[in-house]
DNA sequence: TATGTTAACAACCATCTAGTTGATAAAGCG
DNA sequence: CGCTTTATCAACTAGATGGTTGTTAACATA
């Protein structure tokens, strides 16, 4: 997979679920399958308007769409949210990490010099 | 908090990190703080666009800005980070276990019934 | 005070998004 | 074959976004 097509896909998640209209359909959906219809009738937009944020869905590959008769029934893809925590989780442990090294170097630089303390913004480099 | 302030709050999240440069922006800040000028100096993007970046971020809550002297270090916050994977994994996990169950069912479904793996569309009603 | 640095604010523009209406396709049913 | 259901496609509008340039504010330093 190529670099610009693993951000294009983060882009194209991200903004899926930057919308509480998809964030309620990947609710439903978290529940089992559900067909256009069904999706759109807690909502008061019209089907069309669904069928684009299913598109949406779609497109960040959040979700699938499988045939049964002339039914679309849309299903969520679990390992594609996993990969959306990954990225996440990845830089908050980090960050977290950085924190809590920095807390004990404060901690421990407080004991002979307490001005130390004084200016938190230290930069990693 | 409010439920449409919460869902104002992941909208801006999630649509903050819908975009490579802010992503990108994030990942550098999980090391240490840093001002925008040093943010902006890896993309070919002008100061001022950085800033509304940076913005951007502030209002989805990912980040905090302090003051030395003219400088406005930007900070991540960890703990915005987290709500989100806990958002995507709460739906994540139903899925995962509603799947596990279906297996399951499926499975044992077919010792007696061989048919009934043949139509995988199930509904959770 | 004058100068340079850092960063925000304002206005503007091109593009994208979320929703609509209207028409069309595909499948089942009378 | 007609009719209904389900869902997509096409075109359009109002509003948001990402970027720019130009200007201004805040601060340090000479």
């Amino acid at each position: 997979m190529d670099a610009t097509e693993a951000d294009d896909r983060l882009d194209r998640a991200f903004m899926a679920l930057a919308d509480p209209v998809r964030r309620r359909i990947v609710a439903r959906l978290s529940r089992g399958p559900a067909t256009v219809t069904e999706l759109a009738e807690p909502f008061d937009i019209t089907t069309q308007g669904v069928s684009k944020h299913i598109q949406v869905l779609e497109s960040a590959g959040l979700v699938t769409r499988s045939r049964v008769a002339q039914r679309r029934p849309v299903h969520l893809d679990a390992a594609a949210l996993e990969t959306l925590t990954e990225w996440i989780d990845r830089y908050r442990l980090i960050a977290e990490q950085r924190f809590r090294r920095l807390d004990a170097l404060l901690t421990t630089a407080a004991d002979g010099d307490a001005a130390a303390a004084s200016d938190p913004e230290q930069r990693s480099s």
